[in-house]
DNA sequence: GTGTTTATCGTCAGGCAGACGACTATGATC
DNA sequence: GATCATAGTCGTCTGCCTGACGATAAACAC
């Protein structure tokens, strides 16, 4: 029995990423350069319909998988391939954020690591990798010298919103690693706390924190140099998904 | 310039309300019992469909206000008044949620004080309070002996989130004075806290905790017994909204 | 007055975090 | 190959917070 579709005003329903990775010590957002109206030639979160016969989640892996080819491992599973976290963020429903018809977006965060150059459906001069920093500046010059023009729609909020939540779910969770290779050092990790809150850490109490935590993190037995200096432990991530204590954002 | 609408699925979009309050020290929520298919006659959370000119925040608000008469209270604005504190939860959009259609629902948490009772549209009848703990469980039998139905549609999978956000949310926010009175003691707040997380704390402990934390209570001067006993000095929420360091939740 | 209830203050030991010294093991440079 | 720079790892110390719990205070019921 469907509803008499007078009853109730239709909407259109999308999904909006928020994908963050981190790259040369910068939190870095996916942009993706609009190629028609509204908004035309700005920068833009990467996002799309959500289809009849798809579910919210569905749909946000499917569009994360066509942007960047990465795919989504499930939270139940303990992280040891290559994929995306994945999670909703919010859902952004006023009726004028976009001019042409009521829209409501459920936006999505993903967290990858570094390794995966942007596509945005085979178009890579359309799709980039940007310091979040730059991106949520208004109106102001990037670090090539161009000016900025800010994110098109809402996107400005929904980022910002997805940056505040890495932000402070890594204090309390083991979602940092979604940051890191498979394989990662302490140090990797630290600078993945470092480039998220834009903090110094202290190296030590840093290590004796997260390798004090039960289940954070495993030894693989392995070492590496790639960061230089002296051989570093690999360790993988651990199941805990929960971290007690918490790590400690430094004050402002 | 509006969409080709054959371009998109159309889908409906309501708000579901999950409604906290802490009555005879238990977590409790709102609950309504539906008239028509489909469940029909079961228990569900209140909610309804969003306008078409209306933010998804002000929907909420309106479907609040329409089932509890409670006002809310703007975030940026300390809680002075009554009003009830409204955030945003998640939102749930399974493809077979709703047998009739696409629904979209974007649900929304609500904490009040004790003292509204309810009235569903003006039908009292139709609406109540129950515990938390009750309309979670899955066929067994109420406080009253009668057999428990499982709330409607995915609601049981909403009221769940719901409070495991209120009693997340509790520890390192002041949140928990949203449950109380304008003016309440030490002693109310402490049960606001074992209601929601079900737990026994240490009263002397607790009372250094809040009273220590700066921002957190602010003492009105006034005194009362309500609760018998010694007299209790009274307090309101103060300005701030995060704890540091956060209240922390006994291990199980 | 005695008992009960609730509120409030104090004390003490254990644990964790921040500050920081010291040592280790690599690659780079001369 | 000696030296330097870099990064990782282990310890120490001090202060603060927490949990456990004793003690006192101020109301009400009888």
């Amino acid at each position: 029995m469907p509803y008499d579709p007078s009853a109730f005003p239709p909407f259109a329903v999308t999904v909006d990423l928020v994908v963050l990775t981190v790259r040369r010590h910068a939190l870095c957002a996916l942009a993706v350069r609009r190629g028609e109206p509204p908004f035309q030639g700005r920068w833009a979160l990467p996002g799309g319909f959500v289809r009849a016969d798809e579910d919210l989640a569905q749909a946000a892996a499917r569009e994360l998988a066509e942007e960047t080819g990465l795919r989504t491992h499930n939270p139940a599973v303990p992280a040891q391939d290559n994929g995306a976290h994945l999670e909703q963020l919010a859902t952004y429903g006023d009726p004028k954020r976009d001019p042409r018809m009521r829209v409501v977006s459920v936006a999505h965060l993903a967290l990858a690591p570094d390794l995966p150059a942007p596509r945005a459906g085979g178009d890579a001069s359309n799709a980039r990798w940007a310091a979040v920093e730059e991106l949520l500046q208004q109106g102001g010059y990037g670090r090539d010298g161009e000016p900025v023009a800010p994110l098109a729609f809402d996107h400005a909020q929904i980022l910002s919103d997805g940056v505040e939540r890495a932000r402070s779910k890594i204090e309390y969770s083991s979602l940092a690693t979604a940051f890191c290779p498979t394989e990662f050092t302490v140090g990797e990790l630290r600078r993945v706390y470092e480039a998220v809150w834009g903090v110094a850490l202290d190296p030590r109490n840093f290590h004796r924190k997260v390798t004090g935590t039960p289940g954070f993190l495993v030894p693989t037995g392995g070492t590496t140099t790639r960061q230089g200096g002296r051989p570093a432990q690999l360790f993988r991530a651990g199941g805990a998904t929960l971290l007690n204590p918490p790590m400690l954002r430094p004050e402002v």
